[in-house]
RNA sequence: GGCGGCAUAGCCAAGUGGUAAGGCGGAGGCCUGCAAAGCCUUUAUCCCCCGGUUCGAAUCCGGGUGCCGCCUCCA
């Protein structure tokens, strides 16, 4: 088998093929910084991280870019509000996004670049655009003119005409300039509102459009032609169609061969939206108590182009889950002496989690076949046929995998020594059958956080 | 109004023509001084509803209902 991707392009699962043997260009659209991101968010960035780690597990050298949008209406019209430089609203939230990434155990892409730093790449893209006979001026702004690049639409699967239809009644007229309400700007003219943030350059004072930061800077770092482009499905039209449009039309060449999209997250079966209280930022959830570790495996658990629906039970199952494979690596780790091998079994969860996930990052069922693994390896081990190659074989399959899940990294903490202590005085306790006093300082224990699990070697003692 | 996606047990969620993975939760049992962890059994005669195609459908087709996305720079 191969590893298949579904192609938003085609709509079909396709071979996966890079345009260079062994190497992957990977662009990822990233946030606007302007405020901290929601856990909506989070769930294309985790399935963006997912596939990046899935395609390193496989072999390939992989080339992530993501890109940060730190200019836009909406964070001029904070600088507006506020009064606050540009770059130091951009750069506080900037931090905040890594903050997250780091939290939700998200590997740094390759390179973060932000908007403002490729002014200058933008404007020769434009004036590129502009000998192509692309584009058109209109008080002082710069537009993408449509009608120029009839392919426009493979994308969305949509029709221009269908868009004009669509656009009647919704559109207020009044408020574009552009010859055809379709067209997208690229470069827009100073207006008063905009305040300190322009840009003086060739085609004027102004400022660049959205679509064009995108297109400017993936082709910058990853060529005219790349590999994967993604982003969560209300990026396909428009913002991934312009990028097609300007990009070819700009090089001549084909600028993604496979577009994947990630679709969105509910909360308790319902859009998240601050007037229905269920609209969260990682930071609203961890200051609940909820684990990092949980919400990466709530939002990644969920196959990526399915709605997935993120609940408070679904966080206590993911939490169970965890602890459940925690307690097996602890287990493994404790086993000294006899029984023997796993290879066969490694084998075959090795080759179950392949296939799953070479099948457009089935991630459910790769879990699931974890899971069967967990489970068998318990059995035998209650049976006393695993012994140390064996469940060092278990612990390398595991650490193997979550190189691609990041689910199964062991958080053991150390017991402090009065701790220890008190386990050891629970044991005499226990050996003089002094139950009630045994119990006291289990409970004990607890109420500190800390939890006792007896095994036939002794005490196990492990964070609650 | 146009285009598209989704609907599987209490919860999360795989499965796209051959008779329902996995996890969480629940119930019973084994183990344990008691627990915890682990193991075993069990928990959807059926996959939103109504028709149809087929020897056979959760899976294909038609209609309906609900939720979600896009159609103006929201992942």
């Amino acid at each position: 088998m191969s590893l298949r991707f579904l192609n938003t392009l085609t709509r079909q699962k396709e071979t996966f093929e890079p345009l260079q043997a062994g190497r992957v260009g990977m662009y990822t659209c990233g946030p606007t910084i302007y405020n901290y991101a929601h856990i909506g968010n989070f769930r294309a960035y985790i399935f963006e991280d997912l596939l990046r780690r899935y395609l390193e597990f496989r072999g390939f050298d992989v080339d992530h870019i993501m890109n940060l949008t730190d200019v836009e209406d909406k964070i001029i019209r904070t600088c507006r509000e506020t009064g606050e430089p540009l770059k130091s609203v951009t750069g506080r939230y900037a931090a905040a996004f890594f903050e997250d990434l780091d939290a939700l155990s998200i590997q740094r892409a390759h390179a973060y670049p932000a908007a403002t730093d490729y002014i200058a790449e933008m404007i020769e893209l434009i004036k590129t655009l502009r000998e192509k006979g692309h584009t058109y001026e209109a008080d002082g702004s710069v537009y993408f003119r449509l009608s120029s690049f009839p392919e426009y639409g493979q994308l969305s699967h949509m029709k221009l005409e269908e868009l004009r239809d669509g656009a009647s009644g919704r559109v207020d007229s009044d408020e574009y300039e552009s010859e055809d309400a379709r067209d997208f700007v690229l470069w827009k003219a100073w207006v008063e509102e905009d305040g300190d943030v322009f840009w003086e350059t060739e085609l004027g004072k102004g400022r660049p459009g959205w679509h064009i930061e995108c297109s400017a800077m993936a082709m910058k770092h990853l060529g005219p032609s790349f590999d994967i482009h993604c982003g969560g499905v209300d990026n396909i039209f428009p913002h991934h169609e312009n990028e097609i449009a300007q990009s070819t039309c700009a090089s001549g060449k084909t600028f993604v061969k496979y577009w994947l999209h990630c679709a969105h997250l509910v909360v308790e079966g319902k859009k998240m939206s601050k007037s229905l209280g269920n609209f969260y930022t990682l930071r609203d959830l961890l200051a609940k108590g909820i684990s990092p570790l949980a919400i990466r495996w709530a939002l990644i658990a969920t196959h990526y182009r399915q709605p997935s629906n993120f609940s408070f039970d679904a966080v206590e199952g993911a939490t169970q889950a965890l602890a459940r494979i925690q307690d097996f690596q602890r287990r493994l780790k404790e086993i000294k002496s006899g029984g023997g091998s796993l290879a066969d079994r490694c084998q075959v969860c090795r080759d179950g989690f392949i296939a799953a996930m070479d099948d457009d990052l089935n991630i459910s069922g790769a879990l699931g076949v974890v899971f069967e693994f967990v489970r068998d390896v318990n059995k035998l081990m209650e049976e006393g046929k695993v012994g140390p190659e064996g469940a060092a074989e278990a612990l390398a399959l595991l650490a193997s995998l979550n190189q691609v899940t990041g689910l199964f990294t062991l958080r053991d903490e150390e017991a402090p020594q009065e701790v220890l202590d008190q386990v050891q005085a629970r044991q005499e306790a226990r050996r003089s059958k002094d139950f009630a006093r045994a119990d006291q300082i289990r409970d004990a224990l607890a109420a500190a956080g800390w939890a006792i699990e007896d095994t036939p070697d002794g005490a196990r003692v492990k964070r609650a």
